[in-house]
DNA sequence: TAATTTTACTTAATGGATTAAGTTGTTGTG
DNA sequence: CACAACAACTTAATCCATTAAGTAAAATTA
């Protein structure tokens, strides 16, 4: 590998010269700067990113984490359209992305843990796009001084991303309610999370607001993104003497478990019953019928959320830290009857 | 950041004692090693993978290429799966995934290529999953001396994991001549690979076995994993005097835009038409009827293509190239009819 | 013209870990 | 006992780029 050394020798200069003519830095004479330019270009010079870092202790690398339990992971629509989009933006801003993931090993003293691995890659970024918030671990990331943003979760003093739940569920449960239904389920995790919290809280607060109740029957428990709960939660739901008109599930996945278990039952959608997802992933555009959701500005997420963290990185100062909270639209497919 | 050097202060031993130390080197007492893991984990010690990296010329970092046109990269779903997988097994073996990209500057050169920006971060191994395998620069990158794996189409002297495309359409076309089809059309893309070949080849070769024509007319074109372009080939093939019984697709998304011009034509599938897609996606399991297609098993291509490229950046010598191939199996939806 | 500033460099230290080669002190062997 | 063999280190070079500080020559100013 040709390094500036080489470069040097065969310029007749030093190295420090080299380095500064390739980097743009002023002291260097135009003729010198050609020289050497052209030189490098000739030699087949390659920077070498290890010895940058090492002295400037900068990347230009973020690392993403995300939880994979189960692999829906990367396979999550959602998330994968996400990373494109935050990827395409660091991209442009010269950044590279490296997963972040235990299985690194530090010589004799074991895996290394999320931050020991960001630390061990000198990640300038971090962005955390998972479930998991209350994992010791991410916690600890979290509470470390590297610059991070994270996705429908929000730290004390850390930027964030987040979708706006509230508003989401309280226009799906608008629309239905001007669709004619007075009986709205909602099928939700019992997570600790933030997103469940918003979800539920919307979801009663809207209703009541409507002066509809909700009986405790109509709030079933599924795991997110797993199309196994939610059929039964949606088999629960069915079985009740004073069923629900209309079911909110709590993403698209889920929505396509519970259209199992209607479809098993001998039930028609919309004509017998009537769904709603969430998320907007593409597969509910070609059900049939296709499925009213909320779609999420999941590319906007993205690249807002990689525009905060490279500001917070190359600006620390006078990035603000912020929660930026993006609205989705309702996405009318024809799985909500008019009645 | 606490380094070697600080532990070997706080010990009383060199620098290169502690290196011994924590990587296990036989020539260091047992109580030493002892002072100086305890030490390190108590002063809270991270290894510096760039000074590591400038010193062994090993990265433990897989770069992987993938072209991102028209942004269905990661969200291509056969692609993240495959991805998910070997990022699975690259994590399990202690290396690092890091997405190559143009985006990164080298100071005043510009932007870097694909083997530039392999080599500036010191990529042990290379994935290449893209479609755009002409590519100036891909081709390039896959002459450089960096080990490398590539999905879905071989270079010469280089690994590759492909999965079976002629045995994938031999089997579905068989599959559809036994439910009495003898009528088939395959929508394909014209682009100048070796999967479009091998699979029109084979499905030439496997329609004349059979003894049944292929006018040319049932072999229109349409770019891959799009749904305008398939939509408006199946426009075509349902607009022909003598029409065909059963339409392959390409691929799973020319399959949803194929079911889309179906509908609008008023058919009804499998009564009408009968549609086989290819890829084995998610979303074709959750259509009504639900898509036959080939299943790839893309986890296993995303395992091996994973360990063949860590066999060979460990043990470049005891390696064989070689050129894997997997098959799929037919996923037996209810879209074709038997007539 | 002498003094000062500027230009265009060079020198040398630095970042952190690895490793070949060298140096002790200890144990073993004939 | 003398010398070899070995264990357990240390020394010092190395990977490559950056940058503060230094220097010599040229250009500017008084």
């Amino acid at each position: 590998m040709v390094s500036m050394k080489d470069i040097a020798r065969e310029c007749g200069v030093s190295v420090a010269a080299v380095s500064k003519a390739l980097s743009g830095q002023p002291d260097i004479s135009e003729v010198t700067r050609e020289k050497i330019k052209k030189a490098a270009s000739t030699m087949g010079y390659q920077p070498n990113s290890a010895a940058k870092v090492l002295r400037t202790h900068r990347s230009n690398n973020i690392g993403v984490l995300f939880v994979d339990e189960a692999h829906n992971g990367l396979t999550n629509e959602f998330f994968a359209l996400l990373l494109d989009r935050f990827k395409h933006v660091a991209d442009s801003k010269g950044y590279d992305i490296t997963f972040i993931n235990r299985g690194i090993s530090s010589g004799s003293m074991g895996n290394m843990n999320y931050l020991a691995h960001a630390r061990y890659r000198a990640f300038d970024g971090v962005l955390i796009a998972c479930m998991d918030f209350h994992n010791p671990e991410v916690i600890e990331l979290a509470q470390s001084n590297i610059p991070l943003v994270t996705i429908d979760y929000s730290f004390e003093d850390r930027m964030s991303v987040e979708s706006d739940n509230v508003s989401g569920i309280r226009d799906l449960v608008l629309y239905c309610a001007k669709m004619g239904h007075r009986k709205i389920a909602y099928i939700h995790d019992d997570n600790d999370s933030a997103v469940t919290r918003d979800r539920v809280g919307s979801f009663k607060d809207t209703m009541e607001s409507l002066g509809l109740s909700v009986p405790d029957s109509y709030l079933p428990v599924a795991e997110y993104r797993k199309t196994e709960g939610s059929r039964k939660a949606t088999e629960k739901l069915l079985a009740l003497k004073d069923r629900p008109t209309c079911i909110l599930y709590p993403d698209d996945f889920s929505a396509l478990g519970g259209i199992a278990a209607i479809k098993e039952a001998g039930l028609e959608i919309p004509k017998d019953i009537s769904i709603v997802g969430y998320d907007g992933i593409r597969v509910g555009r070609h059900l049939t019928p296709s499925l009213t959701t909320l779609r999420q500005p999941t590319e906007l997420i993205g690249e807002t959320a990689a525009q905060k963290l490279i500001s917070l990185i190359e600006n620390p100062a006078e990035t603000r830290i912020e929660k930026v909270v993006v609205k989705g639209r309702i996405y009318e497919g024809g799985s909500v009857a008019r009645i």
